[in-house]
DNA sequence: TTGCTAAGCGGACAGGTGTCCGCTAGGTTC
DNA sequence: GAACCTAGCGGACACCTGTCCGCTTAGCAA
């Protein structure tokens, strides 16, 4: 076995595992019935999602050690939509109004599907800041946008992707019931205003 | 009783209750020590805390509904001395520069006591907005710092307690290990210019 | 005092999260 | 195909939160 793996790729020795055929089986089962649940109702005990896709409560925690690392994989693919409309937003309009924009959409999303806001804001802050597990898309979109407003003189110089994070936190805590579009908007206003403070062009 | 209880004071037959002398013992033990194990462990165990207590479950339960319950009152004291701080700063320095300074305390202060945030994060945001309990203080300090640089004209018209929180968000969500300092420090900076802009004054 | 009454007590219990560990069976080698 | 060996399984378990409900007792009236 040693001389097979050897064989194989050393790049994989560590992570990206292969993943034994029934792991992988068991893996996807599992997402596929969080899916289902977690649209049904965001706090679907997890203990049911294992019963529910046959594994053991092991096997599923050994999947996803906890609730957001579920949802997250559960939303990744939309989360990842989110992250790339960033381009094409960038591609259309104004690096100031594609940047507002892509704000709204992505709190249009968090509000829609029912669950991701508290795991976005488990995941953003808990661990250190955006050390998180499924942000890397997330983050190179906000790096993308900031960029390009940046060039464009439309947001001031030196504003990270955490700084941003950190600036629309209060979207996680809007209550999806109730009307958080206004709530929503008015954060966003004042995120962006801040953003635009101290930039070039004014 | 019904007539004793109508000569005393009609007010207090719904809020304020008057509270049996037992009951008044037991909800200062819990608090007594709950500021002790929450001061050593941000999550020592709620039925622990019960027991060194010296109650049951239920009697816990029924002064503190859930912990952040428990939290904010453990802290309502500190909380109230943050929010007394406004008018002292107001008193004492120009609007926009007391405005700041207290939402340094106010993060210090978060960051200090381990397990506020988190507390703050949780009322601030499940329930619909600033409904929370032991916000009406902090509301109230916002309120009158928000108006004073209104008027000064260093902070947009038409700002609420609510857009206020939501902005800050963020503060809830930073680790009070690692360096706290830097990543508050800008964001409040953000949320400051975000909040000058459209002011009259510039 | 004595008796009454409901406010309050507190422990048992239901339900959920996350861990641990002995066993099973997938993949590989010969 | 047989044998091996370990990745992975899965259920029992430990622990926590929050609820429920029969019992206790503080506070009042006579």
């Amino acid at each position: 076995m040693r001389r097979k793996r050897d064989a194989q790729a050393e790049a994989e020795t560590r992570k990206d595992a292969p993943l034994r055929s029934d792991a992988q089986r068991n893996r996807e089962r599992i997402l596929e019935v969080a899916l289902a649940e977690l649209t049904r109702s965001a706090d679907a005990p997890l203990s049911a999602i294992a019963k529910k896709a046959g594994v053991g409560q092991g096997t599923f925690y050994r999947n996803f050690p906890n609730r957001e690392a579920l949802v997250l994989e559960v939303y990744r693919y939309e989360v990842q939509q989110v992250a790339d409309t960033a381009a094409q937003l960038l591609a259309t309009r104004a690096p100031d109004r594609a940047l507002r924009e892509w704000m709204d959409r992505l709190a249009q999303y968090a509000m829609a599907k029912a669950g991701l806001a508290d795991a976005m804001r488990r995941a953003t802050c808990s661990r250190g800041s955006l050390a998180g597990l499924g942000h890397a898309p997330l983050t190179s979109a906000i790096t993308l946008l900031l960029a390009a407003n940046e060039e464009a003189g439309t947001v001031r110089p030196g504003v990270t992707p955490d700084d941003f994070l950190l600036a629309i936190a209060g979207l996680w805590q809007i209550d999806p019931h109730s009307d958080w579009q206004a709530r929503a908007a008015r954060l966003l206003d004042l995120v962006m205003d801040g953003l635009r403070a101290g930039a070039r062009q004014r």
